[in-house]
DNA sequence: ACGATGACGTTAT
DNA sequence: TATAACGCCATCG
């Protein structure tokens, strides 16, 4: 956190965001609301995800952690291609996806239930 | 400056 | 549990 980030955002509000984002630890996802939450912006989910949008295809953020309040991958119609690649790549970090292709947030959730790394089932 | 859009969330049916 | 409609607010044209 140190650097900023700076893609091509004017707003350092974004900045936050993309920091937020970095913090995620592996096998973990997070949803927009609560990186809205907090960033001070209860209401402003739907800005978190334009945030990562536009970054998306221009940082190195991991971004496919970022998932809806459902524990669904949200994609874009623009971004069709991409939701594959969101899957792909949260499988490889150990998440496993519902018959209805949802994650559980109970247990992958950020900072995670246990948070302390309770694992039982591991 | 104004109007329409949108990686969402929540509540209601 | 799934589907539908409304709300919030920054960014885009």
């Amino acid at each position: 956190m140190s650097s900023q980030p700076q893609p091509q955002s004017p707003s350092p509000r974004y900045a936050q965001i993309y920091t937020l984002v970095c913090q995620i630890p592996p096998g973990q996802v997070a949803t927009y609301g609560q990186i809205a939450k907090l960033l001070g912006l209860p209401n402003q989910a739907r800005q978190v995800g334009y945030a990562l949008f536009r970054v998306a295809s221009d940082s190195e953020i991991p971004w496919h952690r970022v998932v809806n309040a459902q524990g669904e991958i949200s994609y874009a119609p623009q971004r069709q291609g991409n939701d594959d690649l969101q899957r792909w790549r949260l499988e490889t970090e150990g998440i496993v996806f519902d018959p209805a292709d949802r994650i559980n947030l109970k247990k992958y959730g950020w900072p995670g239930p246990g948070a302390t790394e309770a694992d039982p089932l591991k």
